[in-house]
DNA sequence: CCAAGAATTTGATATTTATCAAATGGCTGT
DNA sequence: ACAGCCATTTGATAAATATCAAATTCTTGG
């Protein structure tokens, strides 16, 4: 048996296209990794030291606030790249986690083999740019779209593009990424109020 | 009279070291432009051709929502960077609008220029990857910050570390940013409620 | 399969924030 | 300096959402 890298080099080559020597030394320091549900993926207070790309399953991203209490920041499907973006590039252990709510099958790179590649070529240079670029904007849709909306209106939003999330996650994750109550959560989607 | 560079080497300093003549070919490229208060850095419906990066006076970014309501999405302050993200990276014009608060200084590179750099070499590459990852760090953190946190949160935490923008912008822009209303924001201020 | 715990729903009520209306204050162009 | 136009404040009220409590449903380990 061998591993199969389609989903991940489709993925990269929506960024770039390396030269097949820079595709096997890249794969070559790519493993996969499987994840049972409420597995971390990344611990709190630990240093990030990989960058993943979840071929399947679901995770969810969680920090403490100030008071202590959980709060949820974003979900991975499959097909995204997960990691603790603060603690992975600053090299810092974060109050963040990722938990698997649902078991999870990822590929990833270590923060190191990543930083040589960086260094060896300026194709992973580009692909880290543009991955970056990439997400920099999908974070910038999300913002916007909390703004001058309400309660209501995030949770139609949310339903609408991410209905497989509520089979996934406990209201209580997706309440907190909305930041509205559980119960609140409960009624709307229940079309009271 | 010759140009300034000082603040903008110091800014890119922060990611990467260039040698001399990579300096010299990136200030080759790199004009300075003036604002007075009210004019548009960028327009909506255009596209977003600089990349600009402020050296003095303040600057906000708006969009319209599906109801056609202008929201303020950023602030400018002076040291930072300012384009349309998306619309400056696809290529697209957007609904997208940077509005000078003060007369505003900056200098800019065209996207053109700027795609030229990273062709030419790692060290530009690197830049944009760092820069964008950056930024990436920086939304992560406001949205964060707009989680489990009521309005009287947002407005306390805005306040205590964005002072000086209210001498600068209407309090219907504070407002749009913190996704609360004007009459809100303004018995806020006041201590009532 | 059952029991225990967790998740979700529902109800009653309180709090926060928005909305509408009007008064006051500040700024700008002539 | 003044008129006119915004910006801001204040008040009264309504609407949205949170909180607290309890009932119900679902899930999971044994």
């Amino acid at each position: 048996m061998h591993t199969n890298y389609t989903a991940l080099k489709t993925f990269i080559s929506f960024f770039v296209t390396p030269t097949e020597p820079e595709w096997d030394d890249f794969l070559s320091r790519v493993q996969t990794k499987r994840f049972e549900k409420g597995e971390n993926l990344v611990s709190r207070g630990k240093t990030c030291d990989y960058l993943y790309f979840i071929l399947d399953g679901f995770a969810r991203h969680c920090m403490l606030d100030e008071d202590g209490v959980e709060i949820t920041t974003w979900f991975n499907t499959p097909g995204s790249l997960a990691t603790d973006y603060a603690g992975f590039t600053i090299g810092d252990p974060q109050p963040f986690e990722i938990q698997a709510l649902t078991p999870v099958t990822a590929m990833c790179i270590s923060n190191h083999d990543l930083q040589i590649l960086y260094d060896k070529s300026k194709t992973w240079e580009r692909m880290g740019r543009l991955i970056n670029q990439f997400y920099l904007i999908q974070l910038i849709k999300r913002n916007n779209g909390m703004l001058n909306k309400s309660a209501r209106e995030r949770f139609e939003e949310f339903s609408s593009t991410n209905q497989e999330l509520f089979r996934f996650a406990p209201l209580k994750y997706i309440a907190s990424y909305l930041n509205i109550t559980i119960e609140t959560l409960s009624r709307l989607r229940a079309n009271t109020y």
